[in-house]
DNA sequence: GATGTATGAATGAATG
DNA sequence: CATTCATTCATACATC
Protein backbone atom coordinates (compact mmCIF):
# COMPACT_ATOMS: atom_id res chain seq x y z
CA UNK A 1 0.00 0.00 0.00
CA UNK A 2 1.03 3.24 -1.01
CA UNK A 3 2.00 5.86 1.38
CA UNK A 4 0.02 7.80 -0.42
CA UNK A 5 -3.06 5.83 0.48
CA UNK A 6 -2.32 6.68 3.58
CA UNK A 7 -5.17 8.03 5.85
CA UNK A 8 -5.27 11.70 6.81
CA UNK A 9 -8.79 11.52 7.42
CA UNK A 10 -10.32 13.94 9.66
CA UNK A 11 -13.27 12.93 10.66
CA UNK A 12 -13.91 15.14 13.44
CA UNK A 13 -14.30 18.60 12.05
CA UNK A 14 -17.27 19.44 10.75
CA UNK A 15 -18.70 23.04 10.35
CA UNK A 16 -21.59 23.73 12.20
CA UNK A 17 -24.44 23.68 9.24
CA UNK A 18 -23.12 20.25 9.05
CA UNK A 19 -25.22 17.60 10.25
CA UNK A 20 -23.31 15.00 12.40
CA UNK A 21 -22.30 12.30 10.28
CA UNK A 22 -20.12 9.28 10.63
CA UNK A 23 -18.63 9.63 7.24
CA UNK A 24 -18.16 12.40 4.68
CA UNK A 25 -21.21 12.77 2.28
CA UNK A 26 -20.07 14.39 -0.74
CA UNK A 27 -21.83 17.35 -1.93
CA UNK A 28 -23.10 17.62 -5.28
CA UNK A 29 -20.74 20.30 -6.69
CA UNK A 30 -18.29 17.92 -4.69
CA UNK A 31 -19.50 15.09 -7.25
CA UNK A 32 -19.07 16.89 -10.19
CA UNK A 33 -16.10 17.94 -9.74
CA UNK A 34 -14.73 14.38 -8.46
CA UNK A 35 -16.66 13.12 -11.97
CA UNK A 36 -15.00 15.47 -14.49
CA UNK A 37 -11.61 14.83 -12.96
CA UNK A 38 -12.41 10.96 -13.22
CA UNK A 39 -14.06 11.51 -16.73
CA UNK A 40 -11.43 13.73 -18.28
CA UNK A 41 -8.93 10.59 -17.89
CA UNK A 42 -7.28 10.51 -14.19
CA UNK A 43 -8.71 8.17 -12.76
CA UNK A 44 -6.02 7.40 -10.52
CA UNK A 45 -4.31 10.17 -9.14
CA UNK A 46 -1.12 10.10 -7.13
CA UNK A 47 -0.92 11.89 -3.75
CA UNK A 48 0.08 15.37 -4.76
CA UNK A 49 -2.62 15.90 -7.48
CA UNK A 50 -5.21 13.92 -4.38
CA UNK A 51 -4.03 17.11 -1.64
CA UNK A 52 -4.75 19.17 -4.60
CA UNK A 53 -7.95 17.78 -5.34
CA UNK A 54 -8.81 17.91 -2.02
CA UNK A 55 -8.47 21.30 -1.52
CA UNK A 56 -10.92 22.38 -4.39
CA UNK A 57 -13.13 20.55 -3.07
CA UNK A 58 -12.72 21.80 0.37
CA UNK A 59 -14.90 24.84 -1.34
CA UNK A 60 -18.14 23.14 -0.94
CA UNK A 61 -17.69 21.07 2.03
CA UNK A 62 -15.24 19.14 4.62
CA UNK A 63 -13.53 16.70 2.84
CA UNK A 64 -9.80 14.62 3.65
CA UNK A 65 -7.35 13.68 1.47
CA UNK A 66 -8.37 9.76 2.23
CA UNK A 67 -12.10 10.73 1.08
CA UNK A 68 -10.80 11.70 -1.87
CA UNK A 69 -8.45 8.85 -1.79
CA UNK A 70 -11.10 6.42 -1.36
CA UNK A 71 -13.61 8.15 -3.74
CA UNK A 72 -11.44 7.29 -6.55
CA UNK A 73 -10.34 4.01 -5.40
CA UNK A 74 -13.92 3.08 -5.42
CA UNK A 75 -14.82 4.82 -8.29
CA UNK A 76 -12.25 2.75 -10.30
CA UNK A 77 -13.40 -0.57 -8.89
CA UNK A 78 -16.90 0.20 -9.30
CA UNK A 79 -16.41 1.21 -12.99
CA UNK A 80 -14.68 -2.45 -13.67
CA UNK A 81 -17.21 -3.86 -11.72
CA UNK A 82 -19.82 -2.74 -13.50
CA UNK A 83 -18.15 -3.38 -16.95
CA UNK A 84 -17.34 -6.63 -15.97
CA UNK A 85 -20.83 -7.60 -14.48
CA UNK A 86 -22.32 -6.26 -18.15
CA UNK A 87 -19.78 -8.46 -19.82
CA UNK A 88 -20.49 -11.19 -18.13
CA UNK A 89 -24.47 -11.20 -17.89
CA UNK A 90 -24.77 -10.85 -21.51
CA UNK A 91 -22.21 -12.87 -22.42
CA UNK A 92 -23.96 -16.22 -21.15
CA UNK A 93 -26.26 -15.60 -24.03
CA UNK A 94 -23.80 -15.63 -26.53
CA UNK A 95 -23.32 -19.25 -27.14
CA UNK A 96 -27.24 -20.14 -27.68
CA UNK A 97 -27.26 -16.77 -29.77
CA UNK A 98 -26.13 -17.86 -33.12
CA UNK A 99 -29.33 -19.48 -34.01
CA UNK A 100 -31.26 -16.63 -33.73
CA UNK A 101 -28.90 -14.38 -36.41
CA UNK A 102 -30.49 -13.64 -39.66
CA UNK A 103 -28.39 -12.11 -41.80
CA UNK A 104 -31.15 -9.65 -42.85
CA UNK A 105 -31.03 -8.13 -46.12
CA UNK A 106 -29.25 -4.74 -46.09
CA UNK A 107 -31.37 -3.77 -48.40
CA UNK A 108 -33.68 -1.71 -46.06
CA UNK A 109 -31.47 -0.71 -43.48
CA UNK A 110 -34.97 1.60 -43.45
CA UNK A 111 -36.02 1.05 -40.21
CA UNK A 112 -33.98 3.32 -38.64
CA UNK A 113 -36.26 4.83 -35.63
CA UNK A 114 -39.15 5.18 -35.66
CA UNK A 115 -38.90 7.36 -32.77
CA UNK A 116 -37.06 9.96 -34.24
CA UNK A 117 -34.69 11.62 -31.91
CA UNK A 118 -32.77 9.00 -29.42
CA UNK A 119 -30.33 9.85 -27.55
CA UNK A 120 -28.19 9.11 -24.76
CA UNK A 121 -27.31 8.45 -21.41
CA UNK A 122 -28.38 7.04 -18.48
CA UNK A 123 -26.73 6.46 -15.15
CA UNK A 124 -27.87 5.96 -11.65
CA UNK A 125 -30.30 8.53 -10.20
CA UNK A 126 -30.71 9.49 -6.48
CA UNK A 127 -32.91 12.33 -4.79
CA UNK A 128 -29.93 13.29 -2.59
CA UNK A 129 -26.93 12.56 -4.23
CA UNK A 130 -27.26 11.33 -7.88
CA UNK A 131 -23.84 10.10 -9.17
CA UNK A 132 -22.86 9.06 -12.33
CA UNK A 133 -22.29 10.31 -15.18
CA UNK A 134 -23.60 10.12 -18.31
CA UNK A 135 -20.63 10.27 -19.65
CA UNK A 136 -19.80 7.16 -18.45
CA UNK A 137 -19.22 5.74 -21.97
CA UNK A 138 -17.02 8.51 -22.96
CA UNK A 139 -14.08 7.66 -20.55
CA UNK A 140 -15.40 5.82 -17.45
CA UNK A 141 -15.46 2.24 -17.96
CA UNK A 142 -12.40 1.38 -19.39
CA UNK A 143 -10.35 0.16 -17.13
CA UNK A 144 -7.66 -1.07 -19.64
CA UNK A 145 -6.98 2.12 -21.47
CA UNK A 146 -8.00 4.18 -18.49
CA UNK A 147 -4.52 3.28 -16.91
CA UNK A 148 -2.20 4.57 -20.29
CA UNK A 149 -4.43 7.93 -19.52
CA UNK A 150 -3.37 8.19 -15.91
CA UNK A 151 -0.37 7.15 -16.95
CA UNK A 152 0.57 9.58 -19.05
CA UNK A 153 -1.48 12.06 -17.01
CA UNK A 154 0.46 11.92 -13.57
CA UNK A 155 3.05 14.05 -14.65
CA UNK A 156 0.63 16.75 -16.33
CA UNK A 157 -0.33 19.17 -13.09
CA UNK A 158 -3.06 20.73 -14.18
CA UNK A 159 -4.58 19.25 -17.32
CA UNK A 160 -8.15 18.08 -16.16
CA UNK A 161 -8.64 21.94 -14.30
CA UNK A 162 -8.34 22.93 -18.05
CA UNK A 163 -10.26 20.43 -19.76
CA UNK A 164 -13.51 19.42 -18.13
CA UNK A 165 -13.79 21.10 -14.96
CA UNK A 166 -13.16 24.37 -15.84
CA UNK A 167 -15.76 24.38 -18.19
CA UNK A 168 -18.30 23.78 -14.99
CA UNK A 169 -18.74 26.89 -13.75
CA UNK A 170 -20.99 27.30 -10.89
CA UNK A 171 -22.94 30.52 -11.14
CA UNK A 172 -25.74 30.90 -8.76
CA UNK A 173 -29.05 30.24 -10.55
CA UNK A 174 -27.82 27.60 -12.77
CA UNK A 175 -26.67 24.47 -12.26
CA UNK A 176 -25.08 21.82 -14.70
CA UNK A 177 -26.91 18.56 -15.68
CA UNK A 178 -25.92 16.03 -18.41
CA UNK A 179 -28.75 16.31 -21.96
CA UNK A 180 -27.78 13.40 -23.63
CA UNK A 181 -24.08 13.28 -22.70
CA UNK A 182 -23.52 16.70 -22.21
CA UNK A 183 -23.12 18.87 -19.88
CA UNK A 184 -25.59 21.50 -19.97
CA UNK A 185 -26.01 24.68 -17.39
CA UNK A 186 -29.63 25.27 -17.02
CA UNK A 187 -31.60 27.51 -14.57
CA UNK A 188 -32.49 25.63 -11.64
CA UNK A 189 -36.25 27.05 -11.60
CA UNK A 190 -39.04 25.39 -13.90
CA UNK A 191 -37.58 25.07 -17.53
CA UNK A 192 -39.44 26.13 -20.82
CA UNK A 193 -38.43 23.26 -22.76
CA UNK A 194 -40.26 24.75 -25.84
CA UNK A 195 -38.04 27.94 -25.56
CA UNK A 196 -34.89 25.58 -24.85
CA UNK A 197 -35.47 23.42 -27.82
CA UNK A 198 -37.68 24.59 -30.20
CA UNK A 199 -38.94 21.08 -30.59
CA UNK A 200 -41.67 19.12 -29.10
CA UNK A 201 -39.28 17.05 -26.81
CA UNK A 202 -39.91 15.55 -23.31
CA UNK A 203 -36.68 14.91 -21.00
CA UNK A 204 -36.52 11.50 -19.47
CA UNK A 205 -34.61 10.85 -16.21
CA UNK A 206 -32.30 8.07 -16.21
CA UNK A 207 -34.75 5.94 -14.89
CA UNK A 208 -36.68 6.13 -18.00
CA UNK A 209 -39.21 8.30 -16.28
CA UNK A 210 -40.83 11.10 -17.71
CA UNK A 211 -39.92 14.38 -16.37
CA UNK A 212 -43.43 15.90 -15.57
CA UNK A 213 -44.12 18.63 -17.81
CA UNK A 214 -47.41 20.76 -18.30
CA UNK A 215 -49.16 21.47 -21.64
CA UNK A 216 -47.16 24.33 -22.40
CA UNK A 217 -44.04 22.19 -22.19
CA UNK A 218 -42.41 23.61 -18.89
CA UNK A 219 -41.11 21.36 -16.59
CA UNK A 220 -42.72 21.71 -13.78
CA UNK A 221 -39.96 21.28 -11.79
CA UNK A 222 -36.43 21.96 -12.16
CA UNK A 223 -34.26 19.65 -12.71
CA UNK A 224 -31.41 17.94 -10.24
CA UNK A 225 -28.07 18.93 -10.46
CA UNK A 226 -25.94 16.26 -12.09
CA UNK A 227 -28.65 14.13 -13.25
CA UNK A 228 -28.68 12.79 -16.33
CA UNK A 229 -31.76 13.54 -19.43
CA UNK A 230 -32.48 12.43 -22.54
CA UNK A 231 -34.13 14.33 -25.02
CA UNK A 232 -37.13 12.32 -26.81
CA UNK A 233 -38.71 13.54 -29.18
CA UNK A 234 -42.39 12.63 -29.43
CA UNK A 235 -44.63 13.93 -32.32
CA UNK B 1 -50.83 -30.06 -11.52
CA UNK B 2 -52.82 -27.85 -9.97
CA UNK B 3 -54.49 -24.87 -11.50
CA UNK B 4 -53.53 -22.67 -8.13
CA UNK B 5 -50.36 -22.98 -9.23
CA UNK B 6 -50.73 -19.65 -11.46
CA UNK B 7 -52.83 -18.49 -8.25
CA UNK B 8 -49.72 -16.15 -8.11
CA UNK B 9 -52.43 -13.36 -8.23
CA UNK B 10 -50.71 -10.94 -6.53
CA UNK B 11 -53.02 -7.87 -6.02
CA UNK B 12 -50.30 -5.90 -7.66
CA UNK B 13 -49.63 -7.92 -10.47
CA UNK B 14 -47.94 -5.63 -12.91
CA UNK B 15 -48.67 -5.91 -16.64
CA UNK B 16 -47.05 -8.79 -18.63
CA UNK B 17 -44.22 -6.38 -19.22
CA UNK B 18 -43.79 -4.54 -16.33
CA UNK B 19 -43.36 -1.02 -16.19
CA UNK B 20 -41.37 1.79 -14.61
CA UNK B 21 -39.43 -0.73 -12.35
CA UNK B 22 -37.04 1.40 -10.47
CA UNK B 23 -36.65 -1.42 -8.63
CA UNK B 24 -36.26 -5.46 -7.86
CA UNK B 25 -38.89 -6.68 -6.33
CA UNK B 26 -37.93 -10.17 -6.19
CA UNK B 27 -41.24 -12.81 -6.88
CA UNK B 28 -42.28 -14.83 -3.83
CA UNK B 29 -41.37 -18.30 -5.68
CA UNK B 30 -37.73 -15.89 -5.59
CA UNK B 31 -37.09 -15.22 -2.22
CA UNK B 32 -38.10 -18.81 -1.37
CA UNK B 33 -35.11 -19.87 -3.39
CA UNK B 34 -33.03 -17.34 -2.10
CA UNK B 35 -33.76 -18.23 1.49
CA UNK B 36 -33.23 -21.87 1.14
CA UNK B 37 -29.59 -21.44 -0.50
CA UNK B 38 -28.94 -19.04 2.64
CA UNK B 39 -30.12 -21.06 4.78
CA UNK B 40 -28.47 -24.06 3.79
CA UNK B 41 -25.28 -22.42 4.40
CA UNK B 42 -24.07 -20.38 1.29
CA UNK B 43 -24.24 -16.93 2.77
CA UNK B 44 -21.57 -15.65 0.69
CA UNK B 45 -21.63 -17.42 -3.39
CA UNK B 46 -19.00 -16.38 -5.24
CA UNK B 47 -19.43 -14.95 -8.52
CA UNK B 48 -19.98 -18.24 -10.19
CA UNK B 49 -22.29 -19.14 -8.18
CA UNK B 50 -24.08 -16.12 -8.11
CA UNK B 51 -24.58 -16.46 -11.90
CA UNK B 52 -26.35 -19.87 -11.92
CA UNK B 53 -28.60 -18.29 -8.53
CA UNK B 54 -29.69 -16.10 -10.85
CA UNK B 55 -30.40 -18.13 -13.91
CA UNK B 56 -32.68 -19.96 -11.33
CA UNK B 57 -34.35 -16.84 -10.35
CA UNK B 58 -34.77 -16.06 -13.55
CA UNK B 59 -37.50 -18.87 -14.10
CA UNK B 60 -39.50 -16.74 -12.11
CA UNK B 61 -38.88 -13.12 -13.29
CA UNK B 62 -36.65 -10.94 -14.10
CA UNK B 63 -33.54 -10.05 -12.01
CA UNK B 64 -30.16 -9.36 -12.73
CA UNK B 65 -26.70 -10.60 -11.82
CA UNK B 66 -26.10 -7.42 -9.31
CA UNK B 67 -29.77 -8.11 -7.64
CA UNK B 68 -28.81 -11.65 -6.68
CA UNK B 69 -25.54 -9.51 -5.14
CA UNK B 70 -27.19 -6.57 -3.27
CA UNK B 71 -29.96 -9.78 -1.94
CA UNK B 72 -26.92 -11.66 -0.59
CA UNK B 73 -24.88 -9.19 0.53
CA UNK B 74 -28.32 -7.03 2.49
CA UNK B 75 -28.91 -10.34 3.85
CA UNK B 76 -25.77 -11.02 5.48
CA UNK B 77 -25.41 -7.50 7.23
CA UNK B 78 -29.13 -7.49 8.11
CA UNK B 79 -28.60 -10.83 9.50
CA UNK B 80 -25.06 -9.87 11.49
CA UNK B 81 -26.83 -6.81 12.89
CA UNK B 82 -29.56 -8.55 13.88
CA UNK B 83 -27.22 -11.23 15.24
CA UNK B 84 -25.62 -8.44 17.17
CA UNK B 85 -28.39 -7.02 18.52
CA UNK B 86 -29.68 -10.10 19.91
CA UNK B 87 -25.90 -10.22 21.15
CA UNK B 88 -25.84 -7.68 23.09
CA UNK B 89 -29.44 -7.82 24.33
CA UNK B 90 -28.45 -11.50 25.77
CA UNK B 91 -25.43 -10.33 27.18
CA UNK B 92 -27.24 -6.98 29.03
CA UNK B 93 -29.45 -9.73 30.50
CA UNK B 94 -26.60 -12.27 31.19
CA UNK B 95 -25.12 -9.04 32.94
CA UNK B 96 -28.63 -8.23 34.70
CA UNK B 97 -28.67 -11.82 35.62
CA UNK B 98 -25.16 -12.07 36.56
CA UNK B 99 -25.88 -9.67 40.00
CA UNK B 100 -28.76 -12.08 40.84
CA UNK B 101 -26.31 -15.69 39.94
CA UNK B 102 -22.94 -15.92 41.02
CA UNK B 103 -20.76 -17.75 38.60
CA UNK B 104 -20.43 -21.07 39.39
CA UNK B 105 -17.16 -22.11 37.28
CA UNK B 106 -16.46 -23.64 34.37
CA UNK B 107 -19.52 -26.23 33.60
CA UNK B 108 -19.54 -25.25 30.24
CA UNK B 109 -22.61 -24.73 27.82
CA UNK B 110 -24.40 -22.99 30.48
CA UNK B 111 -26.10 -21.02 28.36
CA UNK B 112 -29.31 -21.09 29.46
CA UNK B 113 -30.54 -19.84 25.97
CA UNK B 114 -34.12 -19.82 26.88
CA UNK B 115 -34.86 -17.48 23.96
CA UNK B 116 -31.98 -17.67 21.68
CA UNK B 117 -29.34 -19.32 20.47
CA UNK B 118 -26.07 -18.00 20.12
CA UNK B 119 -23.39 -19.75 18.33
CA UNK B 120 -20.13 -19.08 17.04
CA UNK B 121 -18.01 -21.17 14.61
CA UNK B 122 -15.94 -17.70 13.23
CA UNK B 123 -16.10 -19.05 9.36
CA UNK B 124 -14.29 -15.94 7.71
CA UNK B 125 -11.83 -18.03 7.07
CA UNK B 126 -9.85 -16.01 4.60
CA UNK B 127 -9.43 -14.41 1.43
CA UNK B 128 -11.58 -16.46 -1.01
CA UNK B 129 -15.00 -15.92 -0.02
CA UNK B 130 -16.06 -18.66 2.39
CA UNK B 131 -19.34 -19.73 0.75
CA UNK B 132 -19.14 -22.37 3.29
CA UNK B 133 -20.96 -22.88 6.06
CA UNK B 134 -20.73 -22.64 9.81
CA UNK B 135 -22.30 -19.74 9.72
CA UNK B 136 -23.39 -16.84 12.29
CA UNK B 137 -26.65 -16.68 9.90
CA UNK B 138 -27.27 -19.69 10.16
CA UNK B 139 -30.53 -20.35 11.98
CA UNK B 140 -30.59 -16.93 12.64
CA UNK B 141 -33.33 -15.00 11.61
CA UNK B 142 -36.55 -15.41 13.48
CA UNK B 143 -39.59 -13.39 13.54
CA UNK B 144 -38.80 -10.71 10.89
CA UNK B 145 -38.50 -13.15 7.99
CA UNK B 146 -40.37 -15.63 8.73
CA UNK B 147 -43.31 -12.99 8.73
CA UNK B 148 -42.46 -11.92 5.19
CA UNK B 149 -41.93 -15.93 3.97
CA UNK B 150 -44.59 -17.15 5.57
CA UNK B 151 -46.59 -14.42 4.26
CA UNK B 152 -45.50 -14.42 0.91
CA UNK B 153 -46.33 -17.73 1.05
CA UNK B 154 -49.93 -17.66 1.85
CA UNK B 155 -50.74 -16.73 -1.72
CA UNK B 156 -49.71 -19.62 -3.64
CA UNK B 157 -50.10 -23.14 -2.59
CA UNK B 158 -47.40 -24.90 -1.85
CA UNK B 159 -46.57 -25.94 -5.57
CA UNK B 160 -43.21 -24.58 -5.11
CA UNK B 161 -41.27 -24.39 -2.23
CA UNK B 162 -39.16 -27.50 -2.36
CA UNK B 163 -39.73 -28.68 -6.42
CA UNK B 164 -38.15 -25.10 -7.21
CA UNK B 165 -34.78 -25.57 -8.21
CA UNK B 166 -35.10 -28.17 -10.40
CA UNK B 167 -37.55 -26.84 -12.42
CA UNK B 168 -35.92 -25.38 -15.58
CA UNK B 169 -37.67 -23.67 -18.70
CA UNK B 170 -36.37 -21.36 -21.02
CA UNK B 171 -38.72 -19.90 -23.70
CA UNK B 172 -36.39 -19.14 -26.61
CA UNK B 173 -37.42 -16.68 -29.00
CA UNK B 174 -38.12 -13.46 -27.97
CA UNK B 175 -37.90 -11.39 -24.73
CA UNK B 176 -38.77 -7.69 -23.96
CA UNK B 177 -36.67 -4.89 -23.71
CA UNK B 178 -36.98 -1.58 -23.02
CA UNK B 179 -35.14 0.72 -25.72
CA UNK B 180 -36.12 4.37 -24.68
CA UNK B 181 -38.37 3.33 -22.29
CA UNK B 182 -40.84 1.62 -25.00
CA UNK B 183 -41.42 -1.82 -24.65
CA UNK B 184 -39.53 -4.20 -27.52
CA UNK B 185 -39.59 -7.62 -28.48
CA UNK B 186 -36.15 -8.29 -29.48
CA UNK B 187 -34.88 -11.68 -30.38
CA UNK B 188 -32.69 -13.10 -27.57
CA UNK B 189 -29.59 -13.56 -29.27
CA UNK B 190 -27.09 -11.12 -31.03
CA UNK B 191 -29.27 -8.57 -32.52
CA UNK B 192 -28.28 -6.80 -35.93
CA UNK B 193 -28.15 -3.36 -34.78
CA UNK B 194 -27.54 -2.59 -38.37
CA UNK B 195 -30.60 -4.14 -39.89
CA UNK B 196 -32.80 -3.30 -36.83
CA UNK B 197 -31.78 0.44 -36.56
CA UNK B 198 -29.76 1.77 -39.34
CA UNK B 199 -25.85 2.19 -39.35
CA UNK B 200 -24.99 4.84 -36.97
CA UNK B 201 -26.57 3.68 -33.57
CA UNK B 202 -25.19 1.95 -30.53
CA UNK B 203 -27.00 1.00 -27.32
CA UNK B 204 -26.32 2.06 -24.37
CA UNK B 205 -27.62 0.31 -20.67
CA UNK B 206 -29.00 1.63 -18.13
CA UNK B 207 -25.82 1.99 -16.41
CA UNK B 208 -24.61 4.23 -19.20
CA UNK B 209 -22.50 1.78 -20.27
CA UNK B 210 -22.06 0.64 -24.07
CA UNK B 211 -23.51 -2.98 -24.93
CA UNK B 212 -20.19 -4.12 -26.99
CA UNK B 213 -20.81 -4.35 -30.60
CA UNK B 214 -18.41 -5.33 -32.90
CA UNK B 215 -17.38 -3.35 -36.06
CA UNK B 216 -20.52 -5.13 -38.31
CA UNK B 217 -22.90 -3.61 -35.75
CA UNK B 218 -23.78 -6.53 -34.37
CA UNK B 219 -24.03 -6.87 -30.43
CA UNK B 220 -21.86 -9.40 -29.33
CA UNK B 221 -24.09 -10.41 -26.76
CA UNK B 222 -27.99 -10.63 -26.48
CA UNK B 223 -29.65 -8.13 -24.11
CA UNK B 224 -31.11 -8.76 -20.92
CA UNK B 225 -34.85 -9.13 -20.40
CA UNK B 226 -36.30 -6.59 -18.78
CA UNK B 227 -33.45 -4.37 -18.86
CA UNK B 228 -33.94 -0.88 -20.03
CA UNK B 229 -31.90 0.27 -22.92
CA UNK B 230 -31.49 3.83 -25.09
CA UNK B 231 -30.15 4.28 -28.54
CA UNK B 232 -27.69 6.36 -28.70
CA UNK B 233 -26.35 8.30 -32.25
CA UNK B 234 -22.76 8.14 -32.54
CA UNK B 235 -22.42 9.96 -35.95
C1' DG C 1 -52.86 9.74 0.54
C1' DA C 2 -49.95 10.45 4.56
C1' DT C 3 -47.00 7.59 7.46
C1' DG C 4 -44.24 3.60 8.88
C1' DT C 5 -41.52 -0.26 7.71
C1' DA C 6 -39.01 -3.74 5.04
C1' DT C 7 -35.67 -3.96 1.86
C1' DG C 8 -33.28 -2.99 -2.75
C1' DA C 9 -29.54 -0.17 -4.06
C1' DA C 10 -25.61 2.74 -3.51
C1' DT C 11 -21.41 4.01 -1.57
C1' DG C 12 -17.87 5.40 2.02
C1' DA C 13 -14.54 2.91 4.39
C1' DA C 14 -11.76 -0.21 5.16
C1' DT C 15 -8.62 -4.91 4.77
C1' DG C 16 -5.35 -8.03 2.50
C1' DC D 1 -7.18 -3.88 -6.98
C1' DA D 2 -10.62 -7.40 -5.23
C1' DT D 3 -13.77 -8.07 -1.45
C1' DT D 4 -16.24 -7.07 2.28
C1' DC D 5 -18.75 -4.52 5.82
C1' DA D 6 -21.38 -0.61 7.69
C1' DT D 7 -24.24 2.95 6.78
C1' DT D 8 -27.23 5.48 4.31
C1' DC D 9 -30.57 6.61 0.66
C1' DA D 10 -34.69 5.45 -1.95
C1' DT D 11 -38.72 3.02 -2.71
C1' DA D 12 -42.32 -0.78 -2.70
C1' DC D 13 -45.77 -2.05 0.14
C1' DA D 14 -48.74 -2.20 4.04
C1' DT D 15 -51.58 0.14 7.17
C1' DC D 16 -54.49 3.48 8.67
Amino acid sequence: MDDQTKALANPKERSPTEPVRSRWTPKPEQILILESIFNSGMVNPPKDETVRIRKLLEKFGTVGDANVFYWFQNRRSRSRRRQRQLQASLAAATNTALSFYEPSPSSSSSSSSSNGVFFTCSSTSSASSSSSSCSNFLVDDNADDLFSISRQMTNQNSSYSSSAFSQLHFHPGYMTVYINGMASEVPRGPIDMKAMFGLDVMLVNSNGELVPMNEFGILLQGLQMGESYFLVSYT
